[in-house]
DNA sequence: CTGGTCTCCTGATCGC
DNA sequence: TGCGATCAGGAGACCA
């Protein structure tokens, strides 16, 4: 599941195979995977009585094909690889996505459902000299491929994102936060409020600030808020440090597993002792998630009302 | 508008 | 050993 240090591991590791090389061809092979202009490209929409009549026209040119890689971008889970004539396509990795280029020694396995071939760069300097192959997997298909034909198209699109987890402030989490009611855990999943954490990481964030999943967001005290910010910044770094998390099948840009999961001390550690205090770790259901944290360093008090 | 619930999808795991 | 039931979960659609 592949939330902010995953993405960025992804991104970091595809960076050298794709910056400055163009892409010779792409292919995608299964269509509505692409989403152009707000709709997926295969005909039938997920929404009720979306149906439509025809196939949305794609162009190879949405894949990139023909372009030059200029960089690659994460904002929160989100990576768009951003070619030098302005297009770019944002890859939503989902639950079980993944972006990599293809080793030659394993086969892909099933699920590819976009590739694209990547040219050598026009002078040879370095170790990286060779044709790349670059692949979308995703069994679970809760992934998607977005074309946008220009920066302005992708600002906006990326403009529905609050900011990016892995650098929030205080006060910025704050102003994310202000007036709401809904758990601090439903907000910090809540990806227009802030960008970049999932399932694995709130829980882990949570247990390191010491505040209860339930708390309402808005009645957080100043101090909790900081002390939040600066768990979701310390866990996620430290996440990134160690290439990610591979609770099940992640995997980075080549193909290599991360070790972030054996720092995780609460995540998928339900009925097992807090690493602090040594009672039993708790696990419900909030924000329709698998949840699971320490009843005793987190607790359910906020800011005390004014007087 | 806001927050809660449903839905999509397949592989892994579990109990009989 | 085989197989149906259950679970996992990101995020948009939907609804009260």
């Amino acid at each position: 599941m592949p939330e902010l240090p995953e993405v960025e591991s992804i991104r970091r590791t595809l960076e050298p195979h794709l910056v400055g090389r163009r892409v010779v061809l792409a292919t995608l092979l299964r269509r509505d995977v692409l989403i152009v202009r707000g709709d997926p490209a295969g005909g039938f929409s997920r929404s009720r009585g979306g149906r439509r009549a025809r196939p949305r026209p794609t162009t190879p040119a949405d894949l990139l094909e023909g372009a030059t890689v200029s960089r690659l971008v994460r904002r929160g889970k989100q990576m768009a690889i951003v070619a030098e004539c302005g297009r770019a396509l944002v890859v939503q990795l989902g639950m079980s996505g993944q972006l990599f280029v293809e080793s030659g020694t394993e086969p892909a396995g099933p699920h590819v459902h976009a590739r694209w071939v990547v040219a050598p760069p026009p002078v040879t300097e370095g170790w990286i000299n060779e044709q790349r192959v670059l692949l979308f997997r995703d069994p679970r298909r809760f992934g998607a491929l977005r074309a946008f034909s220009c920066p302005a198209d992708l600002e906006t699109h990326w403009g529905g994102l609050g900011p990016d987890a892995l650098g929030i402030a205080g006060d910025a989490l704050a102003a994310a936060l202000k007036g709401s009611r809904a758990p601090i855990k439903a907000a910090l999943l809540d990806q227009s409020v802030l960008a970049g954490v999932g399932n694995i990481y709130v829980d882990e964030a949570l247990f390191e600030a010491g505040v209860h999943p339930l708390l309402a967001a808005g009645r957080l005290g100043a101090e909790q808020r900081d002390r939040l910010a600066a768990a979701v910044r310390g866990v996620l770094a430290r996440a990134v440090a160690a290439g990610g998390s591979t609770v099940r099948d992640y995997a980075d840009g080549e193909g290599r597993r991360g070790t972030a999961q054996e720092g995780h001390r609460v995540y998928g550690r339900g009925g097992e002792p807090c690493v602090a205090c040594g009672g039993k770790l708790a696990q419900i259901t909030a924000a329709q998630r698998t949840t699971v944290f320490c009843p005793r360093c987190q607790r359910r008090t906020g800011a005390r009302k004014s007087p």
